[in-house]
DNA sequence: TTGCCCATGTAATTTGTTACATGATTTA
DNA sequence: TAAATCATGTAACAAATTACATGGGCAA
């Protein structure tokens, strides 16, 4: 039907200049977490995870964080050492990352192509088989669905009220505050979206009605 | 080094009533294109994926969707025949929803819980590390995300004029519909965030100028 | 003093992508 | 008639999740 075509073929993996070693997003989003320069343990990493990276890209989990940042370590971008407690807990490897790592998440923050964000929308995919669903399936997902919109919208709201004034976390809070409008926007096309699945079922039972 | 156990305790996949299979999502995507009731290869789920889940769930690679096909096949899910084209094409297997098929798809999309869509914004992830980039380059990577959106909306709303009048595709419709909107955020988020950043950016000017 | 949550990881498994293989059909 | 493209898959690999293991501190 249609020539389409989104994305060139060309290219797929770039070889660049320095023939980097080419991380997934993943990666850099782990070093990214670095790079604000706390040394960190896999667990902070994951809580810290827990708290930004989780409003616009999926929070990894822990086993996916130890792994990468053995990768990381394995690349020259974090070092790591072990800490023993003096008394009580158990001891922990953290991980701080080094000039190489500063350099490369630099450098893939700069220069890497802008690709599409990736969504997975669960509820848009249900409703989509509305064929399949009562109306009052479709609210309740809609409800749902709306209602984790606004929690997050309220988390990311109150995130930027304790960043803002860190001038170290501006961007962080700009970043924030794109989430804020985000799950808002996310809030209003549920209420959109549920004033369409009224007016359609209103249309339907007219149709049935005039329509014998 | 031990007794396998046997269940977890906190029963992780739910058992439901009829101990369904529970499949990952993507499967009851693949089946719920089939369970419009078009008979159709993987080639063809390819194309209808990217027509239409795109939007606002990933499209799966070729090989995924044949390996999920198999899966559902396995599991009753759908039939599958070759045809043998009399001339020209190569021979190939189509799919087909059997009632089982319906009945699961049905089922999922009514009872399963709701749960957050996965989001993974390349774009934000990198303003996010603003303190790693020039200025010039915060817009430019806003620019080219504006530009992808704004792309997808015009296509969800090319969609939209095609699909409506046709009864049976109200739903998808509505869901087109919920694209074309959500894109149109996305794009007016980046401007959005465009301000913010330019804002921040004077501020900075400003605050070196004045406080020497 | 037992159960539970915090903290730290490793192992097993599943999900998803990219690379490769193959033939027929269109186009230059 | 050679090159690109459509169509159909398989194989190899990478990414990511869930399950498992372990120990310390703390609340009941």
């Amino acid at each position: 039907m249609s020539a389409r075509r989104l994305r060139s073929v060309t290219e797929k993996k770039q070889g660049g200049e320095g023939e980097r070693p080419a991380l997934p997003a993943t990666s850099w989003a782990v070093l990214g977490l670095l790079s604000f320069g706390e040394e960190l343990s896999g667990y902070d990493l994951k809580k810290w995870s827990d708290r930004s990276l989780r409003f616009f890209y999926w929070s990894p989990s822990f086993s996916q964080i130890y792994s990468e940042l053995k990768r990381l370590e394995k690349a020259g971008f974090a070092t790591s050492r072990m800490v023993t407690q003096d008394t009580g807990t158990r001891d922990k490897r953290v991980y701080r990352i080094t000039d190489a790592g500063m350099d490369a998440v630099r450098t893939w923050a700069r220069e890497a192509p802008v690709d599409p964000p990736v969504l997975k929308h669960g509820p848009m995919l249900r409703l989509w088989l509305g064929h399949l669903l009562e109306p009052e399936q479709m609210r309740e997902v809609l409800a749902q669905h709306r209602e984790f919109a606004e929690k997050m919208r309220q988390r990311a709201l109150a995130d930027v009220e304790d960043a803002k004034g860190e001038p170290a976390w501006a961007y962080p809070t700009l970043t924030l505050k794109w989430a804020e409008r985000y799950y808002a926007s996310e809030r209003d096309l549920a209420d959109a979206m549920l004033s369409d699945i009224e007016e359609l079922e209103a249309s339907e039972r007219r149709g049935r009605g005039t329509r014998p």
